[in-house]
DNA sequence: CATTCTGTTGACAACGTTGTCCAGGGCCTA
DNA sequence: TAGGCCCTGGACAACGTTGTCAACAGAATG
């Protein structure tokens, strides 16, 4: 077996190339690239031949060799929490709309929030030159950022923000939405209200039980030792918390859920209970309509619009001061925000 | 403006290559790709002064480059139909999850079921040599695959069968599971049964209406006009769809609904109405159960899992015949469906 | 001391494409 | 016919990496 051989079998199974489109067309290579890329200066009957030959030998090009000697990637990466999550969906697909208009291809990974893995997908998609990247932070230190940031790679913090470094960011308004919701119970009459958030390590957890102590002081409410749990949004984690708040002498008579996931699981728990409790959400559900649960919505679409138009922006060559966009929320009482305190 | 200048704008912003992390660290360019690559063979010493080198000048390794020198891109492509729809989260997490194990990344896009889009966005994936591909096609022809397949990028299809080209598929029993449907709405007392479903263009669509008329048939049901109605899974299309099924003099007492969106649909105008209308939905949904919606439950995460599996198999140098996998599908009496012919 | 062996290192070509630049032919004008 | 221009086409280098191979130093062996 002849080093030729051997080196095809590892190849990209022996895909023909430029050369050999030019050899068959009898033409120059270069003649090929141009009409590959529709360029201008080839002859109609030259083009003709050309054609005949990528169709005969089915040439596609490689856009590895076109990415190296050109530079850009036409390609953006998006790290996020979990593809799996209802919330990053629509962001994600709101992205990838963004870039499909610009001609760029959409690479993304999860980080299972996990910080070192998000900087290890982070690295990679650095290592793909990826022209820009759209990261939704798992960790709170991103100084591993700053060479990369340096070379040239755009880069947008979505929905937490980044630590140590200077960059675009679009976060939703957790603060006020969260005072918001819990405003909302409090004028429903409520003033034992439990707040179930994610874990204190994630910027929008302790920005959202930030709103709910500011609503609280606003009323001049004191909130009680065990109406405040923060953890991971495991479902028997939260589960306890929502039993443990609704228990004692002095029960909660509304509940305020930090996310998505959060509320899910403290539906589950309210209906298995006889007495009311009244409940708002952070982020929407579907069919929370038809439950009537009493949401905070933030238009995961639009962030993930907001991001990539930013990204493309600066790709395009803005280079303004680095921006802070903040998207408002929304309150849509559904009815489970509404209840009186039992 | 001399000509390196002018080049280095459009360039990875002058990022530092081996080529001046070995000027620095004063050994030669092989050295460094050996450090980079932890290849055997560098003295400690040696590998100290790279580090250093790399370090101080913030190198990261162009892997456009290196994809092109060694055939491989350690990324695979994903094509589906909708990144928000979730049916698709977990299916994507799944994907990636396996991808990741294998040490590759993951590039999707949304054909959002067009079929054209599906053939500019896989061929934009071939372009790059991802080194596998799984397509939920929204097409039924793809032949244009063929050269593609023939020059070696493995290909799995998922959830729809492929069109006049011999690939692996993974598919779920959508006859089985219709046809089980419709039949527990049958022993349940009903007989006036509607389906409603997505485009007859789709494969699975047809399958589900195939599940549906052997249920019927089994029970010696004669399907009336106007208790089929395939189409659009716009809300518009289906709402006006069950309401045309809910009137006139013989409406029907349960329905069948063909896939998530159309059960969301359905469930909604169901509640608007009075008279109870049996439903069970192919698919699952977050929070069916507290809705008591019966579904035809597929296990999304699995599908994906196992098409990523095979993909990689085949990567790994299986070479056996095309397989075709089914998955079982489950059903979920939630209450929706086992209410009685009203 | 000559020889072989081992292990470290670097020079060089190659991957497939695109940018630059020059050659040659046809056409127009003087 | 000579001179100039435009148009088409091709030769060649370069992008940043990795595989191959040879050179070299030092250790081990005869």
């Amino acid at each position: 077996m002849d080093r030729t051989a051997r080196h095809s079998e590892t190849r990209y199974g022996n895909r023909p190339t430029m050369k050999d489109v030019a050899a068959r067309a009898g033409v120059g290579l270069k003649t090929v690239s141009r009409v590959v890329n529709s360029e201008p200066g080839v002859t109609p009957d030259t083009e003709r031949r050309v054609q005949e030959a990528i169709e005969a030998l089915g040439f596609r090009r490689n856009d590895s060799a076109r990415v190296l000697r050109k530079g850009r990637t036409a390609s953006i990466g998006l790290v996020l929490e979990d593809l799996a999550d209802p919330f990053y969906g629509p962001l994600s697909r709101a992205v990838e709309e963004v870039a499909r208009a610009h001609g760029a291809l959409l690479i993304n990974g999860s980080s299972a929030e996990d910080p070192e893995r998000e900087q290890e997908l982070v690295l990679a998609l650095c290592a793909r030159r990826v022209d820009g990247l759209i990261v939704i932070p798992a960790g709170d230190d991103h100084r591993y950022l700053e060479p990369e940031i340096k070379a040239g790679i755009a880069t947008v913090f979505v929905d937490r923000p980044a630590g140590h470094v200077d960059v675009d960011m679009v976060l939703s308004d957790s603060f006020g939405g969260s005072r918001e919701g819990v405003a909302h119970l409090i004028a429903h009459g409520h003033r034992r209200i439990g707040f179930i958030g994610d874990q204190p390590r994630i910027h929008t957890a302790t920005e959202r039980l930030r709103g709910y102590h500011a609503a609280m002081a606003d009323a001049g409410i004191t909130v009680a030792d065990g109406w405040v749990s923060l953890g991971s949004t495991e479902p028997e984690r939260v589960r306890m918390a929502v039993e443990e708040m609704l228990s004692g002498p002095e029960p909660v008579t509304a509940m305020f859920a930090g996310n998505n996931r959060v509320t899910v699981t403290v539906v589950r728990v309210l209906a298995e209970r006889e007495r009311p409790v009244a409940l708002v959400g952070f982020d929407d559900i579907e069919l929370a309509d038809l439950l009537g649960i009493t949401v905070i919505s933030q238009d995961a679409a639009a962030v993930g619009r907001t991001a990539a138009e930013h990204l493309f922006r600066r790709l395009d060559g803005a280079d303004h001061a680095t921006a802070r966009v903040e998207l408002p929320t929304t309150l849509i009482p559904r009815g489970s925000g509404e209840l009186p305190p039992a």
